[in-house]
Formats: C-alpha cells, sequence, structure tokens
DNA sequence: GGCCAGGTGTAAA
DNA sequence: TTTACACATGGC
C-alpha cells in the first residue's frame, strides 16, 4: 500500500464517492472546467444555469451568440471576458474536429487540448479525465498543498502528476475519485491559511494524520 | 473589509 | 526557470 493510496482509502472511507464530475453531459462538464478556473464552484453552477436557460450548452451555440451577450451570462464566474472568449476558442476546436465525441475521441486529447489558448494543464487533464476517460491524473491547488503537508512533498504540476501515477493503480475511476476526493477535502481542512493539516500535530480529527495516530 | 476560490497568459528578473 | 501581475465576481 502506497502512501498515496493509503490516504485515497481513508478519503474514500470518510467522505463517500463524491461521484464527480458535476455535469449533465461532456460538453457542460468541459464548460464547467473553463468556468471554474480560480473560482468557486458555486459561482460556476450560478452561471451554468444561466447558461443553461438560454438553451447555450452546446458548441455551435456558444459559437454564434454574442461575445457580450456570453460575457454576461457567465459574469457570476469571474474573469468573464476571459472566460468568454476560451468557451468560444474550444467551442470553435470542438466544432472543427468534428463534434463533442469526435473531438473527446482524438488520440493526443491533451495535446489538442493544451493548445487552446486558455486551456492549461489542470483544464485540459480535467476535460481529458472527466470528460475523455482518459487515465491522467488531475492536480489542483488543494493537491499541490495536500501533497506537501501530508507527505513533504514539493514540486511542479508535471512532478507532482508524476507522483500520482506512480503510486496509484492506473485506474480512471480512481483517478477521478481521487481528485473529487482531495478537493473535498482541500475543502473542509487544507485551507490556505489554516493550520489544520499543517503538518497535523495537534488537531485529532485531521484525515491527513497516520491511521495509528488518528481517530480513524 | 480582507481573504479565498477546483487557473492561465504574459512579461520581467 | 522562477516570480509577479492582471484578470473579476461572490461567499464568509
Amino acid at each position: 500500500m502506497t502512501p498515496t493510496m493509503d490516504l485515497y482509502q481513508r478519503l474514500l472511507e470518510h467522505f463517500g464517492p463524491q461521484k464527480w464530475w458535476p455535469a449533465e453531459t461532456r460538453f457542460e462538464m468541459m464548460v464547467g472546467a473553463i468556468l471554474t478556473q480560480n473560482v468557486n464552484w458555486n459561482n460556476v453552477e450560478t452561471a451554468i444555469d444561466n447558461l443553461k436557460k438560454e438553451g447555450c450548452l452546446t458548441p455551435m451555440s456558444i459559437w454564434e451568440i454574442e461575445k457580450a451577450h456570453l460575457e454576461e451570462l457567465i459574469r457570476p464566474t469571474g474573469f468573464y471576458r476571459q472566460k468568454a472568449a476560451r468557451l468560444k476558442r474550444l467551442s470553435r476546436c470542438v466544432l472543427e474536429n468534428g463534434g463533442v465525441d469526435h473531438f473527446l475521441r482524438q488520440e493526443n486529447l491533451r495535446d489538442a487540448l493544451l493548445e487552446i489558448k486558455g486551456i492549461g494543464p489542470e483544464t485540459a487533464d480535467s476535460i481529458a479525465l472527466y470528460a475523455g476517460d482518459r487515465p491522467i491524473f488531475v492536480v489542483d491547488a488543494y493537491t499541490m498543498r495536500i501533497v506537501k503537508r501530508a507527505f513533504g512533498f514539493e514540486g511542479s504540476y508535471d512532478d507532482v502528476q508524476d507522483y500520482f501515477q506512480n503510486t496509484v493503480p492506473t485506474d480512471i475511476e480512481i483517478y477521478k475519485e481521487f481528485h473529487a476526493l482531495l478537493v473535498r477535502l482541500g475543502k473542509e481542512n487544507c485551507s490556505k491559511r489554516s493550520p489544520v493539516c499543517d503538518g497535523c500535530p495537534v488537531n485529532p480529527l485531521c484525515l491527513l494524520r497516520k491511521p495509528s495516530a488518528s481517530i480513524f
């Protein structure tokens, strides 16, 4: 049992399955991945609702809608001018590649996503994993913070991604659930300044403590 | 009022 | 290769 899988087991036992990604369609998932960039998911839900009411959750509708109108619909997610442009670029790329299913089926999906301006490593990996069903481990700010505090591991995005991909079985369902659980833990126990899981010297509730020293 | 949120692109050191 | 900054709204 690797330390990462040990953590996975304890997170799963404590929080239960998170069933990510929360979206009705693959394209909605892709839109959500861009909208959630550096923003609370609550804000994203508001924007997704706005898009749904406008019937604007298809590549064609996003490509065709007036930019200013799109900006208003996604305003709650912040950075709305940038994100509107990113959604339009993504939609155009999807349309040029034969639609959502065909786009997601292409060989080097991750690289194709990274070529789209406004889609960086985390967004590309999220889409590749949750919409494209590729065995790629998603790294986000919570993941970085948690591996540093739990395992003393620090590194670049690629370093941390390798760290997980080398210690977790190559299993899409585990990858999906693990990332969701890390976000859950991050939100509840690993805020930026909260000392709750910072080495866990005292707090008996911290999930990052070793089992022997934990109430779990 | 200040901090934080499921990042990314650009420019400068 | 790393660091700083702009991008912007909403919850606590």
